[in-house]
Order: C-alpha cells, then sequence, then structure tokens
RNA sequence: GGGCCCUUAGCUCAGGUGGUUAGAGCACUGCGUUUACACCGCAGGUGUCGUCGGUUCGAGUCCGGCAGGGCCCA
C-alpha cells in the first residue's frame, strides 16, 4: 500500500478504503491446514434476514468481532463464518407478499417457474389471490429473494469491520443446511430421541401450527368468570339427599360441551361427599363424574372447577392424570366443531350444541352466554378479570389446545438423567458473564416436556419421512420410511419414499409424505454442525469442532443457546463450544429498550457513516458482555476523537523520529527506517519509564481480553494513551528534534544525539505497541497508520507482548512519567493561572516535590525545563522545604500537611517572563 | 409467586479477596491557536455511594430486611 502520509488526517473513508484491501489480500481468510489448536472457531449468530438490522446488532457483532481480532492477532487462526437466517415464518410471509404466491406442499416441482409478480413489497396479497406452488419452488424464490438482503446485510457488517470470512457463508435455508438438520432428526429418530406422538399441543389458530414451549408467552388479557349451575346426577342426589345445583366458576363457558369433569382439592371439606358422584352439565346434560385433584384451588370461585378438552394446561394435566375422556370441539382453524362430541345424546343437547358450531371461540361464548341466561342457570353478573393467556410470541390470538400427531426430541422434560447432563453442562460451559448460567439453569430445570419441533407450516426443514399406507389407504404412522443420509436433502411432499415410485403416493399400498416442517430452532440448533462441515466435511470438522465461542443475546439462551447443547450433546456427548459470551440489549436514552414502534430506531449504517466505524465499534467495546448499554452518540464522537488522535499522534511520532521522511520515499525505506529507529539504545529515564508503563498497560489488556473483558482491556489502554499524547509526547518533542529547525524534515539515518535517539526509539515502540493493543477495536485507524511505516496488515501482526516493553525499560519505574507528567502539570497551571499563552517563558520556578518523587523529576528535568519552556527550576523536596531554615518556603502558603501530600507537586517563586 | 441483574457526580459508567481524602469520560466554566491534532490542549467545581439494620477497629465493598427499575420463568 501507499507510504504516503496524509497532510491532514482523517478518519473518513477509511472503511471502504481498507475492505477493498482486506478483500483482495484475503486478510481474513481461514487457512484450513492450520490444526485443532491454532484454531479459534467462533459460532456466528446468523440475523433474519427478513427483518433488519438494528443498532443492537451491530452493538453485538462487534464485540465479537474484538474478540476475533485480539485471538487472531494471538495467533490463532480464526474460523469465523456468517450465517443467514432466512428460514421461518417472517420469511414464508414477506415471500409471499413480494411474488404474491404461496407454498402448497401437495404440488409438484415446476422446472423454470416464474412468479406472478415480483416486488410487492408491504402490502399483502389476499390469499385467494396468491399462485399455490411446490414447497421446493417457493424454497427457491426465498433464495432469490433473500440474496438481495444477504448483500445488505454483507455490505453493513463489511462497513462496520467484522473480519468474517466471507468465502464461509451459509443460509439456513440452503439445501446443504437442510441436509445436515435432515441428518442430524434421522439420527435421533434412530437413537429413538426423536418420536412422535398423539397428544394434546398448544395450537397457534392464525398460524395453525404446534408451538413449543419455548415459544410462548404470556399475556395479560380481560376476561370474565361466570358461575354456572350443574344439577345434580341421581347418584348424587341420593348419595346427599340433595337437589341443590353444583356452582363452579369458568372463563371459558363456550367449552361447556367438551367439559369431561368436575374437580375440587381433595382435602376441600364442602365437596367431600361429592367425590365419585356425577352432575349435569347445563343445556347439554352430559353426565361427569366430580374429581379430586391437588391443582385445584379451594379458594379460586366455589372451590369447584369444570375440567374440559381442553381450555389450558392445566386442563391437559387433569385429563392425563385422572385418565378422563377426550371431548373435542374445537378445531384447528380455531372454531367449534360441526359435529357434537357424542357424549351429547339428547336432543336439546344437540340443539343446543348446533347453535355453537362453527362459529369461533368468540362468538360462540358470546351466544353460548346468551343461551345460558335464557335457561337461568347463570349466577348473577360475569366477574370482569384480567388474568394471564398463552400467546405464541409472534401470535395475536390466544393459543387452544388441540390433538394432533407432533414430533418430539427428548430435551431432558420428561427424562431426569438427561436433564441432569444437560445441567452439567452448563457448569461446563464458561458463560461470560457467569450469571447468564442461572438463565440456562432456570430453563433447564423448568421444562415440562419434550421439544416439539413439528410445525404445520409450509416453508422450512421438512421432516424426512414418508409412511406406507395400507390396504384402506390409512397411513402406518407408527413405522415412518426414512431416506438414507445420502439421498439428504430431501422433500417428502414431492420426492417419493424409497423403495416406491410417484405414482404410488397416496393410493393404497402405496405411500404418503411426512407434510409437517421443522421448528426453525431444530435448523438453528445445528448451527455448530453447520459451520464446522459435520456432514461434509469432517476434515474441517476435526479442526473446528467443538467450537470456542458462542455469541449471542441473553433473550435466546432458552432456545437457541439450549437447543445447540441439546443437540451437540445428543449427536457428540459433548458441549457445542467452551465459552458463551453474553452480550446485552441497547436502551434508548429513557432506559427503555429500543424498539420500531417508539420510532427511536436508528439505521446503522446512517450511524456508520456519521460517525465512522471505528468510532461506533468504540461506543459498542465500552459496554461490559450481558450488561444493556445506552445508545449514547457522545461516546461514539469520544471514539472517533480517540481515532484521529491515532492518527495525529502517529503522523508526529513518524514525523519527529524521520520514519515519516524515509516512508514518504518509499514504504521499504519507512520501513528500514523504522528497524533502524528502533534499534537504538533506549538510555534516558524517562523514556525507559514510560515504557515500563506501557509493559504494564500490555499485561492488563491482555489479562482482560483473555477473560472475555474487553471494556477493562480498552480502558487500560486508552488511558494510558491519553498520558502518551498529553505527557510523554510533549515532554520528548524538543529532545527527540534535537534541535532540528522548524518545518525541517529529519533524516533517521543521520546521526542524532544518544538522548535523541533514545526518544525516538520509545516514541517508535510505544507507538507501535499502542497500535496493536487498538486494533481489535479501531480496526480502521490502526490498519491506515500500519500502512505508513509496515509492511502487511496489523489484523495478521502479533499482540504485543509485555515482555519486550519491559526489556527495554530494564527495571525503571512507571512513576518517572507520572512524576515528570504532575510537574509539567504544575508549570502549565502557573500559566492557566496567570491568563497567559503556554508560550510564555518561566524565567525561574521552584517545584516542591514529594519526597518519593524527588528522584524521578530529576531524573526528567531537562524534559521538564523544555516542555514547561523554564530557564531556571530548582527542585526542591517538601520535607527540605518545611526547614524553615530554608528560605522560609514551607511557610509561603498552606499547611505543612498539604505540602507534604504525596500526590501534589507545588509551585513557588514563579517569575514569568513579561509578555 | 420464584429466579437473576441493577440502584455511585446533572448524564453514561469504573470501583478483585473490606483499609486513609470514592474515580473516569461526557456535560458545564475559564484559559490557550504550542514545528501531530480546534474532530485540539490545559485548568477547575460537582457525591447523604437507593434505604434501614447487622458483622467489623474500619463497609460503596460482606450479610439481612425494605423500596424502586429491568429481564426471565410460573
Amino acid at each position: 500500500m501507499t507510504s504516503r502520509i496524509p497532510h491532514k488526517a482523517t478518519v473518513d473513508g477509511l472503511e471502504d478504503r481498507w475492505n477493498d484491501v482486506w478483500a483482495v489480500d484475503g486478510v481474513y481468510t481461514f487457512d484450513r491446514t492450520k490444526t485443532r489448536d491454532e484454531v479459534y472457531s467462533i459460532d456466528t449468530p446468523p440475523p433474519t434476514v427478513s427483518g433488519s438490522l438494528h443498532v443492537g446488532h451491530v452493538f453485538s457483532y462487534t464485540h465479537t468481532d474484538v474478540i476475533a481480532r485480539y485471538k487472531r492477532m494471538c495467533g490463532r487462526e480464526v474460523f469465523y463464518p456468517m450465517g443467514w437466517d432466512d428460514n421461518g415464518l417472517p420469511t414464508e410471509r414477506r415471500v409471499q407478499n413480494y411474488f404474491g404466491v404461496r407454498c402448497d406442499p401437495t404440488l409438484p416441482y415446476a422446472e423454470g417457474f416464474e412468479p406472478p409478480h415480483v416486488g410487492g413489497e408491504g402490502k399483502s396479497i389476499k390469499a385467494a389471490d396468491q399462485v399455490p406452488i411446490s414447497r421446493r419452488n417457493f424454497v427457491e424464490l426465498c433464495e432469490r429473494l433473500t440474496a438481495q438482503d444477504e448483500k445488505h446485510f454483507e455490505s453493513l457488517w463489511r462497513h462496520l469491520g467484522l473480519s468474517v470470512d466471507w468465502s464461509l457463508t451459509y443460509q439456513t435455508i440452503e439445501p446443504r443446511v437442510q441436509a445436515v438438520a435432515q441428518q442430524a432428526f434421522l439420527r435421533s429418530l434412530a437413537r429413538a430421541e426423536a418420536y412422535q406422538s398423539e397428544a394434546p399441543t398448544l395450537w397457534d389458530v392464525t398460524f395453525r401450527t404446534a408451538v413449543a414451549q419455548a415459544e410462548l408467552e404470556d399475556r395479560e388479557r380481560p376476561g370474565a368468570y361466570h358461575r354456572l349451575a350443574f344439577e345434580p346426577a341421581a347418584d348424587l342426589e341420593e348419595a346427599t339427599g340433595s337437589y341443590e345445583s353444583l356452582y363452579i366458576e369458568t372463563t371459558r363457558p363456550e367449552l361447556l360441551p367438551a367439559c369431561v369433569a368436575l374437580v375440587a382439592h381433595p382435602d376441600d371439606p364442602r365437596y367431600q361427599p361429592l367425590f365419585g358422584r356425577h352432575a349435569r352439565t347445563p343445556l347439554f346434560g352430559v353426565e361427569v363424574p366430580i374429581v379430586a385433584h391437588r391443582l385445584a384451588s379451594p379458594d379460586k370461585g366455589s372451590g369447584l372447577a369444570m375440567i374440559c378438552t381442553f381450555g389450558d394446561v392445566t386442563d391437559v394435566i387433569w385429563w392425563r392424570e385422572l385418565s378422563l375422556p377426550t371431548r373435542a370441539i374445537l378445531g384447528r382453524d380455531g372454531r367449534i366443531l360441526a359435529d357434537a362430541p357424542d357424549a351429547i345424546d339428547s336432543p336439546e343437547g344437540r340443539n343446543a350444541y348446533a347453535q355453537l358450531a362453527g362459529k369461533t371461540v368468540f362468538s360462540a361464548q358470546q351466544r353460548i352466554v346468551d343461551m345460558l341466561g335464557e335457561a337461568g342457570v347463570i349466577d348473577g353478573e360475569p366477574t370482569t378479570i384480567t388474568h394471564p393467556v398463552k400467546f405464541y410470541e409472534k401470535g395475536d390470538k390466544p393459543l387452544e389446545i388441540v390433538t394432533s400427531r407432533q414430533w418430539y426430541i427428548a430435551n431432558g422434560g420428561k427424562d431426569t438423567s438427561l436433564r441432569a447432563q444437560l445441567v452439567a453442562h452448563g457448569e461446563e460451559l464458561d458463560f461470560v458473564p457467569s450469571h447468564m448460567r442461572k438463565r440456562y439453569e432456570n430453563w433447564v430445570n423448568g421444562l415440562t416436556g419434550d421439544w416439539l419441533i413439528s410445525r404445520q407450516r409450509f416453508f422450512g426443514v421438512p421432516i424426512p419421512l414418508w409412511y406406507r399406507l395400507d390396504a384402506e389407504a390409512n397411513p402406518m404412522w407408527e413405522t415412518p420410511i426414512a431416506p438414507s443420509e445420502d439421498q439428504l436433502p430431501v422433500d417428502p411432499s414431492s420426492d417419493a419414499a424409497p423403495g416406491f415410485t410417484e405414482d404410488q403416493r397416496g393410493v393404497p399400498g402405496g405411500f404418503i409424505g411426512e407434510t409437517d416442517i421443522m421448528d426453525t430452532w431444530a435448523t438453528s440448533s445445528l448451527t455448530p454442525q453447520i459451520v464446522c462441515g459435520w456432514r461434509d466435511d469432517p476434515e474441517l470438522f476435526s479442526k473446528t469442532f467443538p467450537m470456542d465461542l458462542r455469541p449471542q443475546g441473553q433473550d435466546i439462551i432458552r432456545t437457541w443457546l439450549f437447543s445447540s447443547v441439546v443437540r451437540s450433546h445428543l449427536e457428540h456427548g459433548v458441549l457445542p463450544w467452551k465459552h458463551a459470551a453474553i452480550s446485552g440489549w441497547i436502551l434508548d436514552p429513557d432506559r427503555k429498550k429500543m424498539s420500531k414502534s417508539k420510532g427511536n430506531v436508528v439505521t446503522p449504517m446512517g450511524l456508520l457513516e456519521t460517525h465512522g466505524s471505528d468510532a461506533v465499534r468504540y461506543w459498542a467495546a465500552s459496554a461490559r458482555l450481558g450488561s444493556d448499554a445506552a445508545f449514547d452518540e457522545g461516546q461514539m464522537k469520544i471514539g472517533r476523537r480517540l481515532a484521529t488522535k491515532m492518527l495525529n499522534v502517529s503522523k508526529f511520532v513518524l514525523g519527529a523520529t524521520g520514519i515519516a521522511t524515509a516512508a514518504a520515499d518509499s514504504l521499504e525505506g519507512g520501513v528500514a527506517a523504522t528497524a533502524h529507529v528502533t534499534s537504538a539504545p533506549i538510555t534516558e529515564p524517562l523514556d525507559k519509564g514510560m515504557l515500563a508503563g506501557v509493559a504494564l498497560v500490555v499485561e492488563a489488556a491482555t489479562a482482560a481480553l483473555e477473560a472475555y473483558d474487553h471494556t477493562r482491556a480498552l480502558e487500560a489502554t486508552e488511558q494510558y494513551f491519553w498520558t502518551f499524547c498529553d505527557d510523554y509526547v510533549e515532554l520528548v518533542k524538543n529532545r527527540a528534534y534535537d534541535g532540528a529547525a522548524l518545518g525541517e524534515p529529519i533524516d533517521p539515518f543521520v546521526p542524532c544525539s544518544p538522548q535523541a535517539a533514545s526518544a525516538r526509539a520509545a516514541l517508535t515502540l510505544a507507538l507501535d505497541t499502542f497500535l496493536r493493543l487498538f486494533a481489535p477495536v479501531l480496526p480502521f485507524a490502526t490498519e491506515e497508520v500500519w500502512s505508513w511505516f509496515n509492511e502487511g496488515s496489523i489484523h495478521r501482526a502479533s499482540w504485543p507482548a509485555a515482555d519486550r516493553a519491559r526489556t527495554v525499560a530494564d527495571g525503571s519505574d512507571p512513576m518517572v512519567l507520572v512524576a515528570a507528567s504532575a510537574a509539567v502539570s504544575a508549570l502549565r497551571k502557573i500559566k492557566s493561572d496567570a491568563k497567559v499563552t503556554q508560550r510564555t517563558e518561566i524565567l525561574s520556578v521552584d517545584l516542591l516535590i514529594p519526597e518519593a518523587q524527588v528522584a524521578h523529576v530529576n531524573a526528567a528535568k531537562p524534559d521538564i525545563v523544555a516542555a514547561g519552556r523554564v530557564r531556571s527550576l530548582q527542585v526542591i523536596d517538601a520535607v527540605t522545604a518545611l526547614d524553615p531554615s530554608v528560605d522560609g518556603l514551607g511557610h509561603e502558603d498552606g499547611s505543612s500537611s498539604a505540602i507534604l501530600d504525596p500526590t501534589v507537586v507545588r509551585t513557588e517563586n514563579v517569575v514569568l517572563a513579561p509578555s
């Protein structure tokens, strides 16, 4: 690259310039010839491409990149791929609207299909107007659409400076990835970890799909308790001798036809005599038993509740544990089924049911309340309440419970031994910050069932199975047909089952394909297997898996992190990674989570362009892993100032050392000059002291980064960098120039005084170290400076070793620089207080120095005199100054304790040059 | 209801294993244009460390209660 140092340094435009160079030179290309010990592998979160990237992404991906760059400089070969999550509902909806199509997995693949229209962004197209196409065609359109998004995302990531190897990208819907997901499923099936079950399942009536525990959320919804009267059946009248009605309270009166029992707590004295007897449902006249169960709350309503199949998850527990019959009345579309359950056999009951059939839950409730009121079996007015109702996190209607055949994968929810192993993996995993482990443990310990992975959607990775049809064309669910692994990926809805031909589909003695797809997490949970080449690249796999790092958000510990641990445990028996780096949220200035609805989302590209990528990265790197950060453009401005300072101080150092002069001719000249300058002996105590400080900073930064604490590393580096710029550079300026005339270029090869040579070598060594220390956070500014006087990329240069600076410092005390800085500050304050320019000469001054620092100040005295423009400087020990026989110095002002304060340098007897 | 995190200067945050006078940056005020830098430098003020109690010679730090905020799970 150019060896030219710009006359006026700016951070603007560095992103494009260096991204081009990095791409051409393959700086971040993974070298797969390295061994596992040399590799550091990162399991990057694939962003959802149908959404858009926001500030939070920039924030957390920067954290990962800082780690990647650090590890690379430490000599690790960093395996840093990037994926795109284009699998799932958001993409499905977008493709539907964009192309005017919908997926129908029963259709055959159409070669060369062109969608009816392109670019229907924003507006949704009515289902009736969407052209039905096969799943494979749908997937192709998805890949076509998301390719655009991915380009856009990639360019943002590059602009931000992510050191990803862009040849290692994947899409969660691409065939290679589908094959991995299907293979993992088939392996689990073979080991009986995957199984199917006909069971009540939480069901979203809008999306018409089953929903897993991890996708649930509770929302507070208004509801009302209706108090209904049940008539005692004959056995109950006999037992109690009473004809009085029993009252129950319910928020779901529309489920009355699905009532299978009444339940009370076994210890509830009011209902002891009733257990085992029967009551009759109002309107429908169905006899239901009165049963006892510990989950019934005596203090809720009358203490007696009706059990329906199924109103909520407690109904499911009661139904299962009490072996109650099933009387389903709700269809998968969320409407009351056309046919009444067989138990409703009276003409009145059937008539009542007919008035509900076909209605939505909402209108059925209204209707049945009217009917109950007319029949006089509703007692009083409904009591309105607010209660938590289960929702699918992406849905807007309450979940219902329907019975269906679904696929599950064991996750410890039903198996205490597996659960214990998964908890053990959580203990083994290095969570950063460590308290995030609690979220994992809470989740694992709170699981109530296995992982439901089947979804009744169309777009996604198909469950790779077929079912034989018997002579009556009934599917034989229990003996699915699986493909061999080398056939993957398959789409059972368009590929014929092995051993069958397509014309046998759906006919007696033939087969049908499984139409369900897998939960998107069933694919995402395999990102380590996907990127590391588990299925098709065993050599790569052996070098990258188990991976070193999983970076991710705290909100998906229970989903992505946990499910990945499950899959890796089931397939490989190990944790998929050693470390999990958990990033926090971005909060807006009101401490609220950034959200689109609040209109406070800032576009990431706009931010990067306004402040510069290094500046935005600096802001991100200023926040620790796991803690939420305020969106703070002020912090970006500081980052920008730091990057600019980096450029400017580098210009100065290279100018004062003469390296710039040599580099102006050629980069080779600059490199040679650098070697020459740094080979000079560093002799001055101030120079050695400064480098001793550098050694400490390198140590601190390295230790912090090893502990994944990039914030502490940055802070330590930054703090000393400013000391270097503001104090050390000011102190040694004159000495380094070695009497060169104003504006005269310095020739680095012309011999100079040993003192000047010492300063020049120290300046160059320190600059070199600071560049490396900052490189992970400020990749652009540091690379720019690096290119002025070094070959290659700083991002492939080595992380600095504290030993180098320490050896040169030769046991010197870093306090020399601290003491000299304090002395110079005191001299500057004289001029600041006198309101004169800093150029003003001090003709004479006494410096009262804390005893411990006298030697340090004396060691740097020539530099202090030059930096403070002092003609005559007397360094006086503060203890001596207290001696009344010494010229009354201790009496001028302040107490003796102030003079003895080891942190304070004072000045007295100042004589300023006349202005 | 359970779990986790947080509460320190006007703002954003640091403050291992308890130890003298609690720090930084921003913001604010004043001064300054110095052979790298005005996208700059220097100097300066700012605190009942949420609250109550306990342990201790000594608590921002350890323990407990309470209040407020956030997240997760019921």
